[in-house]
DNA sequence: TGTACATCAGTGAACGCGCGTTCACTGATGTAC
DNA sequence: TGTACATCAGTGAACGCGCGTTCACTGATGTAC
C-alpha cells in the first residue's frame, strides 16, 4: 500500500548493509501481518524504500530473505533466554525456570515472529541446501544449527539441577526435549486459540509443566 | 499443472453434492502440497474438474472454503480418537493413553491436514464471524465449536482415570490443558523438525508426557 | 398427452492485480596513469 | 594535479503467470396448464 520514502544509496564497499536491511524488512512485514506469506519481493522492497530487483544482488530468491529471517529471529530468541538465565541468579532450578518461561513470553510476545520458526518448509528449506549459488557476501547459517543454540541452553540448565541434586532426570535429552514440546505447544496452542478457551494462570501453568517434566524434587536445596 | 477430467454435473436438486466435493479436492490438495495456501478457488476447481465461478454457488469466498476444511478434518480426528478409546478396553488408563497415541499418530501421520487446523488466522477467521451472507445450504459449524470435541475426550478420559482412583489430578481442566500442549508440541516439533533432532522413541515418549502430566498415580488397579 | 416456461447447475470469456524475474541502463565514486 | 576508466550500488520498464471476481450465457429437467 504505501512506499517507504526512497532509500539513500550506500556508499561504495557498504553494500552489504542492504542485506541486513532486507532482512528488518522483512521482519517488519512479518510482525505486521502475521504471516510469513507476506515476505514479497515486491512487498520488502516497498517497504525499505527500493527497487525490487535491488534485492538479488543480496539474496537468490525469496526463500533465501525468508530463511535469513528464520536465522535472525532464533538469535534473537537465543538472546533473550540468555538474558533471562542470567538475571535469574545462582539457583539452577530457579534459572531453568527463568529461562523457560522467558521462551514462552518471547513466542505469547511476537506471535508471528515465532510461528515462522517452525513454519517454514520441513525438508525442502533445511534439509537439501545443495551448492546453490549464493552471491559473495551472503552466507546463511549452517543448515541444522539454527535453533540448537536455545536448545543447548534449556540442555545445559537442566544438567545444571541435575547437578546440584534438584532434578531426578536420568536422561537429560529426553526430559529437556519433553520441556521444549510443552513449551512450544504452549505457544503455539495459546496463539491459536487466543481467546474462546479457558487458559490457566500463564506464569503457573509454565512453571508447573518446567517442574514436572524436568524431574524437578520436591524438596530441594 | 493437470486438470481433473470434465465433471458430471449433479442432477436436478443434488446441487448440494458439490459443497462437498468442493472440500474434498481442499484437502486433496493440503495433503499433496503440505499447506493451506495451495486452496485457491482455481486449483479446487482444476482438482475437482469444474469452472472456478460455479464455487461462489457454494462457497462465498477461499476463506470459508478453509474454514469447511478444518471442520472436516476437526471431525476426523476427534472419530479416529474415539476409535481408538473404543478399541482399548475397558482400563481407564489405557483408554487415555490410546487416545492420546492416536492423536499424535493423526498428526504425524497427516501434518498438513493437522498443521491447518491451527494455522488458519488466530482473530479473523473464528473470532468476528459477522452475519456474513452465506449461500443457502451452506452452514459452518457454530464457531468455537470446532475443535472442542476432541478436548471433550480428553478431559472425560482423564475424569474417568480420577474416578478410578488412577489419576491425582486436582484440577483435571488444567491438566488436560497440559497433556494437550504437550501432544501438540510433540506433533507441531516433529513435523517441524523431522530429522536432524534426536526424538526419543515416539510410543514411549508419548506414554510419558501423558502418565506424568494427567498425574496418573505409580501403582494402579 | 403436449407444450411453454421457470428453475437449477453450472460454463466461458474477460477484467485488473500483484507477483517473480529479465534486461538494459545510470550515475556516483574510487583508482591507475 | 588532471583525467580516463572500472567498479559498485543500484533503477525502470517490461514479460508472462496465476489469481479472485464479474458478467452474460447455456442447456438439461421438472412443472403448470
Amino acid at each position: 500500500m504505501d512506499t517507504a520514502p526512497r532509500r539513500q544509496r550506500n556508499a561504495r564497499g557498504q553494500g552489504a548493509r542492504l542485506t541486513g536491511d532486507i532482512v528488518s524488512g522483512a521482519v517488519a512485514l512479518i510482525d505486521r501481518t502475521g504471516s510469513d506469506e507476506a515476505v514479497t519481493l515486491r512487498a520488502v522492497a516497498r517497504e525499505i524504500g527500493i527497487a525490487a530487483p535491488s534485492i538479488y544482488a543480496h539474496f537468490p530468491d525469496r526463500e533465501a530473505i525468508v530463511r535469513a529471517v528464520v536465522a535472525r529471529i532464533f538469535d534473537e530468541l537465543t538472546v533473550v533466554i540468555a538474558a533471562a538465565i542470567d538475571r535469574a541468579g545462582d539457583d539452577p532450578v530457579g534459572r531453568l525456570i527463568a529461562g523457560c518461561e522467558a521462551y514462552v513470553e518471547f513466542g505469547v510476545d511476537h506471535p508471528a515472529r515465532y510461528g515462522v520458526l517452525f513454519s517454514v518448509r520441513p525438508t525442502v528449506a533445511q534439509d537439501d541446501e545443495p551448492a546453490s549459488p549464493v552471491p559473495p557476501g551472503h552466507h546463511g547459517p549452517p543448515p541444522g544449527a539454527v535453533g540448537t543454540q536455545a536448545f543447548a541452553l534449556l540442555v545445559s540448565a537442566i544438567e545444571a539441577c541435575v547437578a546440584a541434586g534438584a532434578s531426578a532426570s536420568r536422561d537429560v535429552a529426553a526430559d529437556a526435549t519433553a520441556v521444549w514440546v510443552a513449551l512450544h505447544g504452549t505457544v503455539s496452542l495459546r496463539t491459536s486459540l487466543s481467546r474462546r478457551f479457558p487458559w490457566p494462570d500463564q506464569a503457573g501453568f509454565v512453571r508447573g509443566l518446567v517442574l514436572t517434566l524436568a524431574k524437578i524434587t520436591p524438596a530441594r536445596g
